[in-house]
DNA sequence: AGATTATTTGAATACGTATTCAAAAGTTTT
DNA sequence: AAAACTTTTGAATACGTATTCAAATAATCT
């Protein structure tokens, strides 16, 4: 690779007056600034980031640790997050979440530079929480929070888990099943407790096989399913804690030869875009807004790393509203 | 940020002896290496990978420049890249194709240095091919290739849109449309010969809105299948030239009531995971085999970073297969 | 023990850039 | 034309690590 020295040798100037014909070319003559310009054509020369990042401390990159992409709410962020950062001349480096072990994951994650991360893997007690505080770098969670605060971007979990559990037991249904993740995370214990909450306030009791908390992927859920199904007491409704969880059933009960919703009825989370399609339609909870929340916690990642004066607190959560669509109905 | 030699200090050593203790702890005598251990800890030091990767002239991370993940053979690609990557102690920085100008993004690219780069995005005769071999950084294209060859991972574009226009020939139809991409991609234009030339073949002219090029986004789709019904000739088949298309495809048809594939019928392209969902049912062709493209392009980059010997050319043609689902009936 | 060999160590340097500082060259003012 | 500024320049240095090289220390052999 052909240097900044080399380039000064070439144009017959110092390796100074190239780095500034790179950085403000007003500071240099114009027969100067001509002839380092020539030397950069004629070598090809491309200044070497890794030398500038170091003197600059600053890598223009940013990490994003998020959720499985098998879940289509993490590829809108996903993409919402890069484009975005994209604008603002910043590079993401992208991480999934390592469901045994993000203790691993965090190391490997650090182990290389960035100026700030989002992360949507985080757990509500997660030791990592205060070793990115040592670490004094810029950082906003989405989709979940930490015990100790910190930035982040939410949907009133809480909230939304109430208006699934009131949207299916206004529909008359009482046996109720759950199916969602590791309650550690804010998300789906929010989501849970909030569902929880009005169930039992009706005074209505889940026999235990109801609730599964499982692993997210498509056979898990389908293990879930499975099992409660094979149960001689079946719901006659499923809330899925997320809409790829309840696109996932939808997949098992057709294959099945159930029928939605005339069978069962079945509720997601999230209102992702694919929850509209039509050969969906799936009734969920979720946000009506023009921004996702990986859109919200990268504007606001920016925010923190460009400006010098201490940010406020980040605390955003959005509120939910239930889209009523084809996969519910009357019991 | 702490430094090693701030480290070296605090344990009463040279830097040296900490680099050492890094890189390789054998080469220092136990006393030093614990006194460094101790510093180490109790400073909280972390190795600065910006300064290592310039002396080291190795960045640990690659590039990847992807479709965009509306396409779901994109979600699956990009996963397994990443996850690949990871194992091999690599991060990976995610781009997105840009439509309108892919020049400028390589350059936004090529503006942080990595050791290898997998790339979807290049046009047959796209000029960057050359810039990239200037360079000299290993990379290899998957989905798509370049005229000039390299490295490259692709299915048989060809052979897939013949076996698709057979599917539809052999079901009785006639009039079969196209909906695309840019044909000069290779996918895309492989994929369109195919099923030109077989439709030909059989002595079939297709009206000239049978045709659609445009760009693949939902909105796009649905434009261009809204104008290929609103004529008063239609097609009783559809050939989606991917299965993103195809589901979007799908939407829209079920959306304005029509029965598929009763009241026509549509074929996508690649197989991905979402085509065999119970909701879709999707007829596609495509691989048929563990890993999807985006694995062996990276399995095989990891290969050109890795070994010291100059490669061999890598040219994988994978075969596509009809896979017959619910999509597609006999007229 | 003395000689030889092996291990451990630190000083110096390189990686490629940005920046400071003082000197040099060029401009304007009187 | 000298004095007072301004602009332009290059040498030197810093960023934080890995590595080379020679010196110092420890271990082994005769």
């Amino acid at each position: 690779m052909v240097s900044s020295k080399e380039v000064a040798k070439h144009a017959g100037v110092s390796q100074s007056t190239v780095s500034r014909v790179m950085n403000d070319p007003s500071k240099v003559s114009k027969v100067a600034r001509e002839s380092v310009l020539r030397a950069i054509e004629e070598l090809n020369y491309r200044p070497n980031s890794v030398a500038r990042s170091l003197v600059n401390k600053k890598t223009k990159s940013i990490a994003l640790i998020s959720g499985p992409l098998h879940n289509p709410f993490f590829v809108e962020t996903t993409t919402s997050i890069i484009n975005f950062a994209k604008e603002y001349g910043y590079h993401t480096n992208v991480h999934f979440e390592n469901f045994g072990d993000n203790m691993s994951l965090y190391k490997d994650v650090l182990s290389h530079k960035f100026d700030g991360l989002i992360l949507s893997s985080i757990f509500y007690d997660d030791p990592i929480f205060e070793e990115l505080k040592k670490l004094d770098v810029p950082f906003v969670m989405f989709n979940r929070k930490h015990q100790s605060g910190g930035h982040y971007v939410e949907i009133d979990n809480l909230a939304a888990g109430k208006l699934a559990a009131e949207h299916l037991l206004k529909l008359g249904h009482r046996d109720i099943a759950w199916i969602g993740g590791d309650l550690r995370t804010t998300t789906f214990h929010g989501r849970y407790k909030g569902f929880l909450d009005e169930i039992t306030e009706q005074g209505i009791r889940l026999p235990e096989h109801f609730i599964q908390v499982n692993d997210t992927t498509q056979k898990e859920v389908h293990r879930a399913i499975e099992s409660m199904l094979a149960s001689k007491k079946r719901p006659t409704a499923i809330f899925a804690a997320t809409d790829s969880i309840a696109i996932f059933i939808l997949d098992y009960l057709l294959e099945k030869g159930y029928s939605v919703p005339d069978d069962i009825s079945v509720i997601g989370m999230d209102n992702i875009n694919w929850s509209s399609h039509h050969s969906f339609q799936l009734t969920t909870v979720g946000h009506d807004g023009p921004k996702n929340l990986g859109q919200l916690a990268i504007e606001h990642l920016m925010d923190l790393m460009n400006s010098k004066e201490k940010q406020e607190k980040i605390n955003i959560t959005v509120q939910p509203k239930v889209f009523v669509r084809k996969t519910t109905k009357e019991l």
